[in-house]
RNA sequence: GGGCGCGUAGCUCAAUUGGCAGAGCAAGAGACUCUUAAUCUCUAGGUUGAAGGUUCGAUUCCCUCCGCGCUCACCA
């Protein structure tokens, strides 16, 4: 028997025992009266004197993280809520059933305490026990106190232990519910209302890129997982609904990266009688007070850099393309117009999309300062209103920082005539053996028949602007349970089985 | 999918040129009524990711597979 299996018996067993001595191995409700981080903010400023055992007393709790017993005393912390605290509990301040039950507890377990907080000789907050109540047995071993847990591949599978054994992982998931507080704060204030629109979609659009199947039986008909809202939010538009947003997950069927995962987090929002430069305006509203609200200031760490989000720099596509180009022959302004140029130098099958490449390879890593790169081509850009004085391009802009796309915004291009022409444009790349464009779609020709208001329209990847906000380098550190291969069979059912059995 | 790398006790990590698989934490027994990575004494704990091969002998070398990481291509 391994000793994990030694570990797991014993523990199954004392459970047992807990439960024919008439107390909880499992406890039930408990009414404490401060959260552990509440305790400590509470009287953390109280000096020795003032906490005495006729002064404050409170009931925590919380899981066991350290016992340092000393035979009929002992100290141990305990951590709850996102903090951790000190107990101390001696023999003669508790009953005896209570030191036995203390006696037993194994690293892990989650206990309630009620006592009164007092200063140690060396001056720690802590809680003087007088009375504990059993809540919850672990039966398998936490990692370790001093390094955590390190395996990247547990951390991600069983991110409940991440979150036990590493208390930084927990502050970047607030950190993240903060800032999409935040951003539905804003929204909300400025007069949208949140939507939420199929995510089980017949036709997959609004993007570029290859979707999930799935299957309806009842229906008997395959749906795709939406790779963006965008088609449905805009139908909303059409409604009247002149402020709308969506903050949800999308689905696209690509690899995996370090900025890519087949699922994330997309807020969506469509505002109707603006435009793409409306749209930046309140962008930088926006992440600036979301950066300020989920992370304290608009000054963003990353790396060595600091990145601040109140200050935005504005640049054409062409014009990144110019200023980040490698070598000698630094192309002029007019050779980024030039279709010729841009076919011979971007690679691609046609002059669009060779700029857009040439940008997404020259000039995306290099955008570290928050960023927007206005005016896209018209053949990377099918739903997008062209510009009326350069009708090669869209009045699009792309939001970037630390060399990551953050968001995509547009004027809405509401012509349903001019919108079925992009259709077939993309139906055409389609055929030329670009699975990723787009597929005709009916029912939104006809929503912009009824007439679709001028509106700006704008997507934001959520795990990516918490990763900058968290300074994490990987998108699978702001995603609680990021997509890994199947692990297998984990043996956990077989061996609760086993010790399930009369001996 | 391609390339490179990693996988050793529950956790964090060692193991010389191919020569008896080790430590700390965690665990068990004992001592200890202000410790805080508590300390001290003793004990137990391994299918070295899996299967095969070379060899007198494999954690180490070779092959296949599994899982993970990095990277390239595609994608936000």
């Amino acid at each position: 028997m391994s000793i994990e299996d030694e570990l797991f018996e014993r523990r199954l067993e004392r459970a047992r025992e807990m439960g024919s001595a008439g107390l909880r191995p499992y406890g039930r409700r408990f009414d404490f009266t401060h959260e552990i981080p509440e305790a400590i903010a509470q009287f953390s400023s109280k000096d020795a004197t003032e906490l005495t055992p006729d002064g404050p007393r409170v009931k925590v709790s919380g899981r066991v993280m350290t016992i340092r017993r000393m035979g009929k005393a002992a100290f141990a912390h305990l951590a709850g809520g996102g903090g951790r605290i000190q107990i101390y509990v001696r023999k003669d301040a508790v009953s005896v059933e209570d030191y036995d039950l203390f006696e037993k507890l194994d690293l892990g377990d989650v206990i309630g305490v009620e006592g009164y907080v007092f200063r140690t000789r060396t001056g720690e907050l802590s809680i003087h026990a007088e009375k504990l109540t059993f809540l919850s047995k672990i039966l398998l071993a936490l990692p370790e106190k001093w390094h955590g847990l390190e395996d990247v591949e547990t951390r991600y599978r069983q991110r409940y232990l991440d979150l036990i054994a590493n208390p930084d992982v927990r502050g970047i998931f607030i950190t993240r519910a903060r800032l999409i507080k935040s951003l539905r704060r804003q929204l909300e204030e400025r007069g949208f209302i949140e939507v939420e629109t199929p995510m089980m979609q017949p036709l997959f659009g609004g993007a570029a890129a290859k979707p999930f199947v799935t299957h309806h039986n009842a229906l008997d008909i395959d749906l795709y997982l939406r790779i963006a809202p965008e088609l449905y939010l805009k139908r909303l538009i059409v409604g009247g609904l002149d402020r709308v947003y969506e903050i949800n997950r999308n689905f696209r069927n690509e690899g995996l990266g370090w900025k890519y995962n087949p699922e994330f987090t997309m807020l969506e929002f469509y505002q109707a009688y603006t435009d793409y430069l409306g749209m930046m305006d309140l962008t930088e509203k926006l992440l600036a007070t979301a950066a300020e609200d989920a992370t304290g200031s608009t000054l963003i760490t990353w790396g060595d850099r600091v990145l601040d989000f109140s200050k935005w720099r504005r640049l054409s596509m062409r014009d990144a393309v110019i200023e980040y180009w490698e070598g000698d022959d630094k192309p002029s302004a007019n050779d980024v117009r030039d279709p010729d140029w841009l076919l011979r130098h971007g690679g691609k099958a046609t002059a669009g999309e060779s700029l857009g490449h040439l940008f997404e390879t020259l000039a995306e890593p290099k955008l570290m300062e928050p960023t927007f790169i206005y005016d896209y081509p018209v053949e990377v850009s099918p739903l997008s209103m062209k510009k009326p004085d350069d009708p090669g391009m869209t009045e699009r802009f792309e939001i970037y920082v630390a060399g990551m796309e953050i968001g995509n915004a547009y004027t809405e291009l509401n012509d349903p005539q001019e919108q079925r022409r992009r259709f077939d444009m993309q139906l055409a790349m389609r055929a030329g053996g670009n699975e990723e464009a787009h597929a005709m779609d009916e029912d939104y020709l006809r929503a912009l028949c009824y007439g679709m208001p001028p509106t700006g329209g704008e997507g934001i990847g959520i795990d990516r602007l918490t990763m900058l906000f968290t300074g994490t380098r990987t998108i699978r550190d702001v995603i609680l349970f990021p997509q890994l291969r199947p692990e297998g069979e984990i043996g956990i059912a077989a061996r609760l089985r086993d010790s399930d059995k009369p001996k």
